[in-house]
DNA sequence: AAGATATGGTTCAATAATTGAACCGAATTT
DNA sequence: AAATTCGGTTCAATTATTGAACCATATCTT
């Protein structure tokens, strides 16, 4: 049940660290023949969202996602302005922004804008999913998402990725409450070791938080005396988001962004 | 045959200005049954290529397209860098810039940047399919792009636009030998009217053309003083492009454009 | 150099999923 | 209040999908 499903699963075993798969290969990913890989790929292959390299014979997402991305860039504007706020909140921090948003309960990755003023640099993913325990940006969500998220998440397997992930339900709640105290989280290498992340909520028009925008900072320059510059920069952006997304900040969200204590 | 293949083309009928599509006139102008196509809705939205609203009910692209689009950049860099080449050409100009690419000799646009600095512009649908003969970035690749695009092209039916369109085959090929000799192609209303186009190609590493990239400027700007600027900018940013891509120029383009005698 | 094991791709009968006409209840429109 | 439209459902007939086996070719191993 689901032949259209099934080809469009198979684009989900493309990933940035394996962008061109082959047939053989993807067959054994997905567990399915090769006929019938090779069938989808072909469906796929003429819409356009897959593309075959014909010096390899391996297959990579096609132009098509470009097309397509535009079009709901028309039906649903405001990434592309988003975009542009957020090359300027870069100049402004010299760091690397990222934009996620709440789909289904997951934190899923829609914008990376990266810093041109350091060579050491957070580079990142631009597809992932995020893990709401260990960013910063999981974090705010958590704080200022749903109600029904910190339990459906405390529900779920709690993953650990480095010694400084939170996994106790009991810290997990604590910070959370920080979180919700200060108006943005942090995560000190909690999701990659050296990569500190600063991350604020934006909110939809119930003044529930939809998303977050997400500051990466490598260890070296996550200093206290570059902390203000930082925070000033993302509470002036995730304020603009907010409204560039039609949403609402909460009523005593705080207006000014302090360290913790 | 293809099942998979018909659920992807319902995407088709998304348009710029039709975003938004319900069941039963999605049906309609796919001439197919309701449940087949509400079947393929849902295998869609499962995947996210669809969204649905929930209030009016009807279907629009999903989230999962700027999941893909940004998977097709990490395989296939350059776009983004391109983007950002095309805001500086932008910027220089002051119009409107519009990036096209050749796929199976059908002329793909690719990438849009509208002029902030006017607010008499020419907006463009970022999704469109350019007609060859029609529009400058057309011309432009008919005159570098592969050898069998012209005699492929001239066998399928041509369309008219407007009074300007060229439809005259060997019109066509004179026009084309010009561009071929100055290096870059105009176009002045062919496809809309009061529309001017200034088109250049960006050459592959067998410098051929595989795109071209195109200055829009109102009627009202498309003056003999405005020129010299606006070709200067086209032939730095298709030189710039040209080489972002990885391809190069031929031996005999020309390092400068001049205006057409 | 011969065998072994990859690869991408094809064939075809058995099968399982897709299809569309008719239908439903709820809004709108007339 | 009748008629039309909408989104969505049902179910038997049909149709496309599936996977095992197979082929040709390329690369690695002995």
């Amino acid at each position: 049940m689901g032949t259209a499903l099934n080809a469009l699963r198979l684009l989900e075993y493309f990933s940035s660290s394996l962008p061109e798969i082959g047939l053989s290969q993807l067959a054994r990913l997905s567990g399915t023949n090769k006929a019938t890989v090779l069938r989808h790929l072909r469906a796929l292959e003429e819409f356009g969202l897959i593309e075959q390299n014909p010096m390899t014979k391996s297959y990579a997402i096609g132009p098509a996602s470009l097309r397509l991305a535009a079009l709901r860039e028309i039906a649903n504007p405001g990434l592309e302005s988003a975009r542009q706020k957020m090359q300027a909140a870069m100049l402004q921090s010299g760091e690397s922004l990222h934009l996620s948003m709440l789909e289904k309960d997951i934190l899923q990755s829609v914008l990376v804008v990266e810093t041109t003023q350091h060579s050491v640099r957070v580079s990142l993913d631009p597809t992932e999913v995020l893990p709401l325990n260990a960013t910063a940006s999981g974090l705010c969500m958590l704080g200022f998402g749903p109600d029904h998220l910190m339990d459906a998440f405390l529900s779920t397997e709690i993953m650990r990725f480095t010694e400084t992930t939170l996994t106790d339900p009991d810290r997990i709640r604590d910070r959370v409450g920080l979180v919700r105290q200060f108006g943005w989280s942090g995560s000190d290498g909690s999701y990659e070791d050296g990569v500190h992340g600063f991350a604020a909520p934006i909110f939809g028009i119930d003044r529930v938080a939809i998303g977050a925008i997400s500051i990466a900072v490598p260890g070296i320059r996550a200093t206290d005396a570059h902390l203000p510059l930082l925070l000033r920069t993302l509470s002036t952006i995730s304020d603009e988001l907010t409204q560039s997304f039609g949403g609402q900040r909460p009523e005593n969200f705080p207006t000014e962004f302090h360290p913790f204590p």
